[in-house]
DNA sequence: CTGAAAGCGCTTACAG
DNA sequence: CTGAAAGCGCTTACAG
């Protein structure tokens, strides 16, 4: 064993300032340190490092005793550099403030960080500007893959250049139809579909379908699957109990009020989305009708706040923590298997019944011609 | 101007095999390529990236160009390494499911995002072995500060090597008193000396103090601030009136019903966290009393759930948006300046009237010995 | 204003 | 099993 050599990094052409660092602070210590206290040579120390197998005991214990001695650290930058690899992972959030789309990066978080890689959370805050500048940042940074959560009118040309760069990416929970990459979307149907069933099987017979435009996919689908389950019960769901309005909680008021106008009203309603469930609840209670107890009020959690307004609110909603996880899932095959997925991918629904304020809706029966306690 | 030499790029000692690419993809573009299209050297193009107005026009503008032909990303990492700086700040945070912390991580976003770094986030999820792991990775990864909110149990030894190291970090919202780092912490005594006035505003005269141990630091300092808003309205605290107990909602219960049995029993309390204040408001309907509208409550905000389950509760809070920024701002402040502060700073601290199921409890007025209506 | 060269901290064939 | 050398994509004095 050669007695270790004093290396001289000579400062030559490329003095580093080693901007970053406290002026008296000393070096980082680096692999070449840990080979010449440990008394090996460079590669012995990178083998140890990444616990190859073939290095020596002898040569293993002296190296990891120099590297606790240094307080060696790793510098995975260098590392990725050399390998042309990356071991982050971008994530690009619309409302982080939500508190979905923060479970969502949650979930995420817990695959990323047990498959080793980092993950750079980014939230937009529904700009469109700040999405374009967080991409571009993210890709400098090397990320090795991408999820998006894209802001309202994101375009398939603003994740264009993007997707052809050959970049692994995930979009999830908004949809950017004809987007040549994976896209994790929430299974729409099977959500109405089986609030359907929750209210036949509370009693209801007659359905209201409230909230949304009928030219959207979103519409469409949804209404779709609450017309299966009342097709199975030999109900058909009349043109009347269905009232497009804003996807707002002035739209769902409205539209709530022009629904408990009809003859024969129904007895409960399904609406496009949450802010057109607190809409509804509005609606019925300035008609002095109490939501939940005298009437099903069922909303896509798509605003994701329905648990905290509404107490007697049932909501439709996908595990946000789940999703995550899925969609992690999805973006480190990709990345491990070094190509790109341009599958559509649908993701469970649940009916979550909130427990919140008020007593539980399904607490209190069929109800609807139930007169107020 | 010397024709675009064709380089070699000889795959010598060091073939690097590209992983992380797909198979057929081409190879990313360099400066060097830039260089080659653009007719100039590496230096020059390295120039233009950063902006620095010595280069000509005319070079600039076929850099730019080229550029843009060729689908250049600059390569941050290789950047940071040659600079031995980075662009990265490290955000661990107990419990991003908690809307607290997720409201902190996006203050802290826009600060870093507009700082031109980019953010790893890591949720810890109360694990203190996650913790551990999180930190040594984004030490790894080279980020430049690191900003956390510690899992409930972290010691001043389990941060002491990371602040040995030279490393930036500020620590927020949970304290660990000891620790050489910025500490950045909510002003308990204000908050609770604003209870104290907001209470004796509404006309109460007897107020109560539940819940946690005399033995804490943050119960004292809370007391003191109830304490010292009553004594400006020439009132004593009565000791009866202050009942410990777990600092849980079974507490804040078991509290408030010793608290309704004195004689001359307080209208209105002020709770050292909001699961004890749950626990007080479901003491007060058990009693029959309405709370809020027939009795005050206020708790600090800590679990940061009030918003949701208690109609009528008063809260104390932080904005927690406001300190995400001053604390992302501490930080890039010691980075940039490559120093580390120690000091200890104090957040200014919010009464929030939620307006959430019930009608807030500012509109009912001083209440307290008003009939159930 | 531009070019050639050195080096940031790693990894990886390759020769011993 | 170990060492010397090359190179990942950048930046930076330095010489022209």
């Amino acid at each position: 064993m050669t007695p270790a050599k004093k290396k001289k990094r000579p400062m030559g052409g490329g003095a580093v300032p080693r901007r970053g660092r406290a002026a008296g602070m000393p070096r980082k210590p680096t692999i070449s340190d840990v080979a010449e206290v440990a008394g090996v040579s460079k590669s012995t120390v990178s083998l140890v490092v990444r616990n190859n197998p073939i290095v020596s005991d002898g040569a293993r214990k002296r190296v990891l005793e120099a590297m606790t001695k240094l307080g060696y650290v790793y510098n995975r930058g260098a590392a990725n550099l050399r390998m042309a690899s990356s071991s982050a992972i971008g994530v690009i959030v619309n409302d982080l403030t939500n508190s979905f789309f923060a479970e969502l990066a949650v979930g995420i978080d817990m695959i990323v960080q047990s498959a080793g890689f980092v993950q750079l959370l980014a939230n937009t805050g529904e700009s469109i500007d700040r999405q374009r500048e967080v991409i571009a940042s993210m890709r400098e940074h090397g990320v090795s893959g991408m999820i998006i959560t894209p802001v309202h009118g994101t375009s398939v040309e603003d994740l264009k250049p993007l997707v052809d760069s050959g970049m692994p990416i995930v979009v999830a929970v908004r949809d950017i139809p004809g987007l040549h990459a994976t896209r994790v979307m929430p299974e729409n149907r099977k959500g109405a579909y089986e609030a359907g069933r929750y209210l036949l099987g509370l009693g209801h017979r007659r359905i209201g379908f409230l909230g949304g435009f009928a030219d959207t996919a979103v519409f469409q689908t949804r209404l779709q699957g609450l017309k299966d389950s009342l097709k199975e019960a030999g109900i058909h769901l009349e043109d009347r109990f269905m009232i497009p309005s804003n996807a707002s909680r002035a739209g769902g008021s409205a539209a709530m009020r022009r629904l408990l106008q009809l003859e024969e009203r129904p007895t409960a309603c399904l609406c496009i989305n949450d802010a057109v469930a607190f809409g509804a609840c509005d609606g019925l209670r300035s008609a002095g009708i109490e939501p939940g107890r005298e009437f099903g009020v069922i909303g896509f959690d798509d605003v994701a706040e329905a648990s905290c307004a509404v107490p007697a609110l049932t909501t439709i909603s996908v595990d946000p923590q789940a999703l995550g996880r899925r969609v992690a899932q999805l973006l480190l095959r990709q990345v491990s298997a070094g190509r790109v997925d341009q599958e559509l991918v649908t993701t469970p629904i649940r009916l979550v019944v909130r427990e919140s304020c008020g007593a539980p809706w399904r607490d209190t029966g069929p109800g609807g011609e139930k007169p107020a306690g």
